[in-house]
DNA sequence: ACTAGTGTACTAGCTGAATAGTACACATTA
DNA sequence: TAATGTGTACTATTCAGCTAGTACACTAGT
């Protein structure tokens, strides 16, 4: 599975790591049982600290998506993927609505709107794979 | 015109005035020629420091949206309205590619992404009259 | 000339995020 | 037993964002 951190983003990097395991989960890409790469591993592969990452898994843990085996690593717990499910959803919407917000509010149309929307989503969608 | 600042955003405040100055411009609310609020104004209308504002407004300067009167106030540029069409779109447009780029990459449907779209549109429609 | 507004600029301090480094306990493997 | 991985936790430092306070120059109105 591929992180991917945003350095010029606004989100803590912490943060888009705990999204993106959500994510990852949500997507069946991470199983229950499974463990996620180690803090030192993705550490390095994302060039980020080891501690914002075990931040960033601290936080998994605290919402039930991992376990710490300690002296293992990092399993996903069996509720792990509906817990994820939801979250994905939740993330997604809180996002889109920021967006879509702004976007009303500033008297774009909604066919405009929409249009920029199919835009995005044919490129995003050519690009994800 | 309202201006909103979301504290729990991880967006700096600076940068949530420059976009809502950028999509007032695009909006139509603010013309050129018009002054924007003054930096002790806004400041206290949305419980910011001046300096914070004065920051923005430095960085609507800068991009040509608005021009510095000092001792009378920052005045909209006669070629903001284009500029910041233009800035709309890219700035919208670049939060949906974030946004949908991580909907498809966890393996959401292209049809239940469009459905939390037109969900939330709704949503966002009623709230902003 | 004075007052009340405007923008601009500076110093100082606080908070959160991130890094760097180090060290310890646990688990597995050889 | 030793080596190599794992997570956890601590201190210290840096940086960005923001605030608070202060002061100065400019503009307009009275």
């Amino acid at each position: 599975m591929l992180f991917r951190i945003d350095a010029y983003s606004t989100v803590p990097i912490y943060e888009q790591i705990v999204s993106q395991v959500i994510f990852g989960v949500a997507a069946g890409v991470l199983r229950s049982g499974e463990l996620i790469p180690s803090v030192r591993e993705l550490g390095e592969r994302v060039a980020v600290h080891p501690n914002t990452v075990a931040r960033a898994y601290q936080e998994l843990e605290r919402q039930g998506v991992v376990t710490a085996r300690r002296g293992r690593g990092m399993e996903v717990t069996p509720e792990a993927p509906k817990l994820c499910q939801t979250a994905r959803r939740e993330i997604l919407c809180r996002r889109l609505r920021e967006t879509l917000r702004e976007a009303v509010s500033s008297q774009l149309s909604l066919e405009e709107i929409r249009r920029l929307v199919e835009e995005e989503l044919a490129r995003v969608n050519g690009q994800v794979k």
